[in-house]
DNA sequence: AGGGAGCGGATAGTATTACTATAATAAAGA
DNA sequence: TCTTTATTATAGTAATACTATCCGCTCCCT
C-alpha cells in the first residue's frame, strides 16, 4: 500500500505516465529489478518484458527507449530524496543539523522506510550508484536540459545549497558543495565496494556510516569559518 | 613527431598493441575523434571503419569490444595525465605547491603541449569529461579490476594521495580527496557547460581558471590544520 | 443494450549493432 | 625469393532497437 506521496515528473519523460496504471507500475518494478541484476548496458525492453510477461511494443508505450526510462528512474529518485529531506528536516531549527540530516538521508536512502509499493526503494538507490550518472552524460544533455528532464536534480542541489549557505553565508561554492555531496555520496558507496583504492571508507555488510563520516568532515571543514 | 615518451598499459586491453603500428595508431586518432563527436552509445567500430577507410573487421584484431577501447583511451589518458604532473612538479619542493600544480595539471591537460602525434590530448580531454566514468560504471568491474585494467588510475590516485599526506599528515581521506580532485576537475567542467545549476564556477570561452581556483578552495580549506 | 475509444497482447518486419569466419591480397622479414 | 603475418573484402549470424498492424477486452457514454 501506498503511504499516499505522490512523485510529480517532468511528464515528457514517458508517454503514457506508469503511475497510473498497472502496466506502467509493472514496468518501473521490474525495470528497477532487471537494471540492477544485468547493468543497463545489458538492459533491453525485450528482456524486461518477457520478465514481466509482458510484450516489448507494450513497454514502448510508455517509454520512448531505455534512456528516457533511466532518466524516470533517476528523476523518481531524486524526488525521493528530495521528500525524504523534508521530512527529516522538518521543524528542525538548526541550519547546521539540517546539513547533517541531509546528509546522512544521502547516504542511507536505502534504509529508509518504503513509500511506494512497486518501487523498492533499497535496489534503486543501489542502481543511482552504478547508474545513475549515465543519465546525464549523454550527447543529448543539452536538449534534455532546456526540455528540464533533470530539474528535479537541480531543485534538489538549489535546496541543500540554500542550507549551505545558512551555515555560512561567505561560503563561495554551496551549488557546487551540494551537488559534490549527492555525487560523493554515490561515488565513494561505489569505490568502496568496488574500487577500494579510490577511497579511505570502508563499507561492509551493508554498513555506510564511514561514508556519512567523511562528508561530514568535508563538509564541516569546508564551511568553518 | 612524438617526443618521445612511452605510455605504457596493462596489455590485456588489447588483441594487438595500437601503439606499434599504423592502423593501431589511426584506430587511436580517429576513435578519439568520433567518439567526441558522436558520443559513446552511437559510436560503433563499423562507423570508425568507415571514417578511417579501413573495415570492421580489421578493428576488432586490435579491440575485442567498444568497451575495452573506451578503457583503453582512459588508461592512457591518466598515465598521460601522471607523466604530465610528474614533469611538471619535478624539482618542487614544497608540497603546497606540487598540490596546486596537480590541480591545475588536472583542470588544463587539455592545454599541454601535445605529447604524441595519433592523440589529440585536447579532444581526449573533452571526452573524458564527458564519457570517461562509463569505464568503471559496468556489471564488469570487479573482474576487470582483478585483471588491471584500473592500475593506472588507482596509481594516480596514489601519488597525489602521498602529496596530499605530504602536505596535511592528520588529514584522514588523502585518497578521497584525490580521487574527488579527479572527478570534480572533470565533472565540474562539464556541469559549467551543460548544467550550470549544478557548479557555481563558470567556463566561458576554453577558460577553465575558476575550476582550478575552486578546486584550491575546496583542497586547502580541507588541509588547513 | 449497443457502440466507441482506448489499452494491452500478439505477431511481423526492418535497419542497425556486435560480432565471427574465411578467402584473397599486400607488406614485411628471413 | 620464400614465408609469415597483416590487412582487406566479403559474408553471415544473433541480438538490439525500434515501428506497424491487427485483434480482443474493458471501460464508459448514451
Amino acid at each position: 500500500m501506498s503511504i499516499g506521496i505522490k512523485i510529480s515528473l517532468n511528464d515528457k519523460l514517458y508517454l503514457r505516465d506508469p503511475q497510473e496504471t498497472s502496466l506502467g507500475q509493472n514496468i518501473i518494478k521490474h525495470s528497477i529489478l532487471l537494471i540492477d541484476e544485468i547493468g543497463f548496458e545489458a538492459f533491453t525492453f525485450k528482456k524486461l518484458a518477457i520478465k514481466m510477461n509482458s510484450t516489448e511494443a507494450s513497454v514502448y508505450r510508455y517509454f520512448e527507449n531505455k534512456h528516457l526510462l533511466l532518466l524516470y528512474l533517476v528523476s523518481w529518485y531524486w524526488e525521493w530524496v528530495s521528500y525524504l529531506i523534508d521530512i527529516n528536516t522538518m521543524n528542525i531549527k538548526s541550519a547546521e543539523e539540517r546539513l547533517n540530516i541531509i546528509i546522512s538521508t544521502l547516504v542511507f536512502a536505502h534504509k529508509e522506510n518504503p513509500a511506494i509499493d512497486y518501487v523498492n526503494e533499497s535496489v534503486l538507490h543501489r542502481l543511482i550508484i552504478a547508474e545513475g550518472t549515465k543519465a546525464y552524460y549523454t550527447k543529448l544533455v543539452d536538449k534534455e536540459n532546456t526540455v528540464g528532464f533533470f530539474s528535479n536534480y537541480k531543485m534538489l542541489c538549489e535546496k541543500v545549497a540554500s542550507v549551505i549557505s545558512e551555515v555560512n553565508a561567505d561560503f563561495p561554492y554551496p551549488r557546487a558543495l551540494a551537488s559534490n555531496l549527492f555525487e560523493m555520496a554515490n561515488s565513494h558507496s561505489y569505490f568502496a565496494i568496488h574500487l577500494p583504492r579510490l577511497t579511505d571508507v570502508k563499507v561492509k555488510d551493508d554498513n555506510y556510516e564511514e561514508v556519512k563520516d567523511m562528508l561530514e568532515h568535508f563538509t564541516h571543514s569546508l564551511l568553518s569559518k
